[in-house]
DNA sequence: TGACTTTCGGACTGCATGGTCCGACTATGG
DNA sequence: CCATAGTCGGACCATGCAGTCCGAAAGTCA
């Protein structure tokens, strides 16, 4: 991707995740990129629908370099990436004055019913976050109870850590979504064999 | 409230919980509602604003007679209510054939950078319903096993239903927020005395 | 240098938006 | 009946919105 695009994509990102798709003009994405004009933008993009999905995309790639990749890491014991994992995300939401929330969520309450377009690639990143805690779990599992539903485990992961970010927008301290999480490796470790703690 | 002004909310409030608030005009409003004009629609709300705010309290007031009533239904044990609860969004949520998820989360996500009054309101929202769950948490208390936190699962509570509405909204499938239910209940009896369920 | 490509800039389009102003019509009560 | 209050309706306002069209300026390459 070259310069000017990017720059209005990281532009755009801010933007939107602050007042959200809809109350972001086409024209406070050109001021705060230091376009020119409509026509500036339209060059580099064909609609504010295509700058959208861009942003979207953005945000699921840093998401996976910065947050995901905790997940992966391969010297770490599965279930500590996962609570460092949940801690990243409280850690990047107080770094932020609770303000911004999540892309994902933002976007999907905002979009979800109305475009489906949105919907759709919204979709993907939830399931693609899901199949990477999906994963984490699956190595986990002689540490876990038989029984555990991975699947079903890593969407609860993801509906409380979005509700918890979500919520944290709204009281703006930190200290509700620490608590969330807290609690949310606390479900985690529910599912702990005895002894193997 | 009068009919008419009722019958403006009502309208209101179908249109901005699939579209969100800024994407429902005023125009809009008053096309569903059979108003005849822009002045027939200011004679009985001052503004947009003033819309969307009684729309939130609306939506809260059907919450609490329909919803959370369920919590203070005296002849049943509290966590049997809580699960009653936790299902009744469910059944909601499914009727709705996932669309519109929550009022409160929906205007959190788009509004709550963005407009301190709307974020003031759903904060109010939230601080009430949590103080719903702590009631019943504090009522059921002899069966919990000691330390828990009932302010603090509360808001867990809360975060994960509205991760799970958003969710579902999203795959547009309820199996999902019924996986994410299940386990939420999952999660509250895990801090039930062993020989007390 | 000239042809072509890429980037930038200005003016414009048609429509939508929240809200205002004023008058007509209907309902109410003495 | 008349005065008043409430309801309704139409025209309008200033501004915002996503997007179009065309040309100017800058960059690239043979």
């Amino acid at each position: 991707m070259n310069n000017r695009r990017a720059q209005i994509v990281d532009a755009a990102t801010v933007l939107i995740s602050e007042r959200g798709y809809q109350s972001t003009s086409v024209d406070d994405v050109i001021r705060h990129s230091g376009l020119s004009g409509k026509s500036h933008f339209y060059h580099y993009f064909k609609s504010k629908e295509e700058l959208g999905y861009e942003v979207l995309n953005r945000s699921f790639e840093r998401f996976t370099e910065r947050g995901l990749a905790i997940l992966r890491e391969p010297m770490i014991d599965p279930l500590d990436r996962l609570g460092l994992f949940i801690d990243s995300l409280v850690t990047s939401m107080a770094a932020r004055n609770c303000k911004g929330g999540s892309p994902f969520g933002n976007l999907a309450a905002e979009m979800a019913d109305a475009h489906e377009g949105f919907r759709a690639k919204i979709d993907l990143v939830f399931e693609r976050w899901a199949s990477q805690i999906q994963s984490l779990l699956w190595e986990a599992r002689p540490r876990l109870v038989d029984g555990v539903d991975a699947a079903r485990m890593s969407r609860f992961i993801i509906a409380t850590l979005e509700g918890a970010t979500l919520m944290s927008r709204v009281k703006k301290d930190i200290a509700l979504m620490e608590g969330i999480a807290a609690d949310l490796k606390r479900f985690v470790f529910f599912h702990v064999r005895e002894g193997a703690q």
